[in-house]
DNA sequence: TGTCCCAATCGGCTA
DNA sequence: GATTGGGACA
């Protein structure tokens, strides 16, 4: 092969680029050049292999759009670069990520499988919206049975492919046959809708693969060869789709790393890659084991913590990189020492000119915990970007800005419609009532509502044509149809809604994007309600604002497409895709969120059991897996520096602050990777705490860790901060024996008679669960519930 | 119908 | 500590 594309890889990742024909697994450590070797191996089908492969012809998936866009991106400069400016190859690539892709593939051949090509997309908001009309009309309270719930238990039947009818048999509990039945409404309102949900997108598409042999062929024909990224996080719905695609050419390259599966709780199944060799028996697999991002330390310790996973390939990262700085372990007071701790330490790098905050990020468990952090980068003046938290496109004001759009779509989405009535002026005088009231009327003409709505405007023109033409108001027709029985204003509030809906179905084949969506706000009244004159009023103006941005985007479009193109994207991004790493601030995000990026430095707090590992995955061996997993997944994002931190109390849900225990991970890092590791503390280590300066507060050797050694009371540590000091932790946690448990009767002076469900140790406290008469479960500190045996 | 206030619940990660 | 949903009241 003459000097070329492939140059400057090493023989593992050459290898992974050039095998282009027959299943490949690439097994891509973190830091691995995982991204290069996909793009590379793009650029070399396309330019150098034998036969040279067209563009056409491949199809590369990924989660997110970033990826997408990433390799997107770094493909075109590739090819530019080999092949020449002309090169417009990589624009017939198809690259994007699963729902984009099968957004494209329905909105091409729905009707094959009696779909509307202009379906809404429900997001998780809308779904709920949904799952509590289906309980509703079931005549099911959605507060007996948690819409959150079912839904959860629909979204995982879907994203394992069984139809109500198999959920239906396959049902043990009681919650889950009434689960089967709210599955089975459901599908049928978002039919009624013209909408589809997450899972849709793909199940749906495997629908249509299925049933219709010629599409499948059709697809694979077209994707000869096919690649997916992060192959560890695919569902069962997904590999079947994939491997439906793959069936016939078999040119398929999967490439993940089960290290880094961390999404479980979507239903991402590790088996996928787990079993991809007996799949595939002649696949060839390759494992990319050299490690260019980390230092050595960190990679030991990300090593060392991933050790004690069962689930999981051997492999063996290594790396040339230097040893580096040891880890740094802090225990600080609280959340608020520990936001302190951690900027504090960014001043620090930035003050000494080693890093800026820029290269830095704050990598935590739960959303929640970003909280403390922001306020402390503002406190002192440190510029951050907040990843993830209330996403934009959750707003309530972008989601009503949307809602209009949507019903533009697809006038049937009765979701979007019950939005606008109910949160803006549009359906000023239309309230909850009426709304059933109309809703039944068109149930019992098995009408949509929107249809509905049409037919009240007929009526009202041909009364007001009769009346023109001095005939009775009344006609034979209309008693054939049953009557809409609501006051007269009411009727007028509807007939109003509905002409301003289709003075705006119409507006869209008239004017761009952009002139819709400002025509939209205005006559809809949207704009005058919001702008209220509050600063509160004018900040949602501001971010309908941007969301009018976003369609300047489409304006290059005609006016038909540029709205269903902007429906798509907007349904599908996500959090990161908002990351920037050019912007001068440090970034604080979740761990899952952050998987794919690095950072020279890595603080990762909140190191705590409970936390992290979560309390809700510490019953179940495969979800503490994940954990710790995540874990990994977050140590692999620091190049240079990384901080371990955790907090001695925290406060959650604003109350009390709450002794807690160090994570049971950070007794998995080896010592020597440590700085100021103490196997057994002799002594007190906190020597003059509370009393020195800041300098002495916050420097690097006030590293107090006292974990390591549980059975052995820990030190009294002074309060950091304007906390009042607080007594010693209370000795030893390890086994705390249990006061109730399940089964015991109870009596609570609030909540009455009840009974145990579960109990168990949570902190340094019992968490009881208790089922109580009439007043639903709750769960109980022990400690402070004031619980009786009776 | 619309608005305000209180309580219950939430805060686990997300295409 | 913030949001949301229901009930009371205008």
């Amino acid at each position: 092969m003459a000097a070329g594309i492939l140059d400057g890889l090493n023989p593992a990742q050459r290898d992974a680029a050039a095998t282009i024909e027959g299943p490949v697994l690439i097994l891509a450590g973190p830091g691995s050049g995982k991204t290069r070797v996909l793009t590379q191996r793009i650029a070399y089908m396309l330019s150098e292999a034998q036969p040279r492969i067209d563009a056409y012809n491949i199809l590369s998936v990924t989660f997110t759009n970033k990826a997408a866009r990433e390799m997107k991106e770094r493909t075109e400069k590739l090819l530019v670069k080999y092949l020449g400016q002309e090169n417009s190859a990589a624009k017939r690539l198809t690259l994007g990520t699963f729902h984009s892709f099968c957004v494209r593939v329905l909105r091409q051949d729905a009707n094959y499988i009696g779909l509307d090509r202009n379906f809404a997309i429900y997001d998780d908001d809308d779904q709920t919206a949904l799952v509590k009309s289906s309980l509703n009309s079931l005549g099911l309270s959605d507060k007996q049975y948690s819409p959150r719930a079912c839904l959860s238990m629909i979204s995982s039947a879907k994203n394992t492919l069984q139809e109500p009818r198999q959920f239906r048999e396959v049902a043990q509990t009681y919650f889950e046959e009434i689960a089967a039945r709210v599955y089975e409404r459901y599908q049928e309102l978002l039919r009624t809708n013209r909408a589809l949900d997450f899972d849709d997108l793909i199940g749906q598409t495997i629908r249509l693969l299925r049933e219709n042999k010629e599409v499948l062929e059709r697809y694979q024909e077209r994707y000869r060869y096919i690649m997916v990224d992060e192959y560890q996080d695919t569902n069962h719905a997904q590999y079947q789709l994939i491997h439906a695609l793959a069936d016939k050419y078999q040119n398929l390259c999967v490439v993940g790393d089960e290290n880094q599966s961390i999404y479980g709780w979507r239903a991402a199944d590790i088996r996928n890659i787990l079993n991809f060799e007996s799949d595939y028996p002649q696949a060839k697999v390759i494992a990319l084991e050299q490690n260019y991002r980390s230092t050595q330390t960190i990679l030991d310790a990300a090593t060392a913590i991933i050790a004690a996973n069962t689930q999981r390939k051997d492999k063996a990262l290594w790396t040339e990189n230097e040893s580096g700085r040891p880890i740094q372990v802090f225990e600080a007071y609280n959340e608020m020492e520990e936001a302190n701790y951690v900027v504090g330490e960014i001043d620090r790098l930035q003050v000494r000119g080693e890093f800026k905050p820029k290269d830095v990020a704050v990598l935590y468990r739960t959303n929640a915990q970003s909280r403390a952090l922001e306020e402390m980068f503002i406190r002192r003046g440190i510029p951050y970007q907040l990843i993830g938290g209330t996403r934009f496109y959750e707003r309530k004001e972008v989601k009503d800005a949307l809602a209009f759009l949507r019903l533009i779509q697809n006038p049937y989405d009765s979701i979007s419609f019950t939005r606008i009535i109910t949160n803006t002026p549009a359906g000023k005088g239309i309230g909850p009532r009426t709304l059933i009231d109309l809703s039944q009327w068109a149930n019992q003409m098995s009408l949509p509502i929107y249809v509905a709505l049409q037919l009240l405007q007929s009526q009202e023109a041909d009364k007001q044509t009769r009346r023109n033409a001095g005939e009775p108001e009344e006609s034979n027709e209309e008693d054939l149809l049953p009557p809409l029985n609501v006051a007269p204003k009411i009727r007028n509030a509807l007939l109003d809604f509905v002409n301003l809906l289709e003075a705006f179905i119409r507006a869209r084949g008239e004017m761009t994007l952009l002139e819709l969506f400002d025509y939209v706000m205005e006559k809809s009244g949207y704009e005058l309600s919001l702008r209220d004159g509050s600063e509160e009023g004018e900040e949602r103006w501001h971010n309908v604002q941007e969301l009018r941005t976003v369609c300047q985007e489409y304006n290059h479009m005609p006016g038909n497409d540029a709205l269903p193109a902007f429906m798509e994207d907007v349904a599908l991004v996500a959090d990161v895709d908002k990351f920037n790493p050019d912007a001068d601030a440090a970034t604080l995000i979740t761990l899952h969120a952050a998987k794919g990026l690095e950072f020279p430095v890595v603080f990762i707090v909140g190191l705590e059991e409970g936390i992290l590992p979560h309390s809700r995955s510490l019953e179940n061996e495969n979800q503490l897996e994940e954990e710790r997993r995540l874990l990994y997944v977050g140590i692999t994002r620091a190049k240079n520096r990384l901080y371990l931190v955790y907090a001695f109390r925290r406060s959650l849900y604003g109350g009390q602050n709450i002794p807690t225990k160090p994570s049971r991970f950070l007794l998995d890092l080896p010592s020597q990777l440590v700085k100021g590791y103490q196997q057994a503390p002799t002594g007190s280590p906190h020597g003059g705490r509370g009393t020195g300066s800041r300098d002495t507060l916050w420097g690097t050797d006030v590293n107090r860790t006292n974990w390591g050694n549980t059975t052995k009371p820990a030190p009294a540590k002074p309060a950091a901060l304007s906390k009042p000091a607080t007594p010693t932790r209370p000795a030893a946690t390890g086994n705390i024996s249990l006061k109730f448990k399940a089964g015991e009767k109870v009596l609570h002076p609030k909540f009455g008679k009840g009974m145990v469900v579960s109990s168990r140790i949570s902190g340094n406290d019992e968490e009881a669960t208790v089922a109580f008469e009439g007043q639903g479960i709750k769960k109980l500190m022990v400690s402070l519930a004031n619980l009786q045996k009776i």
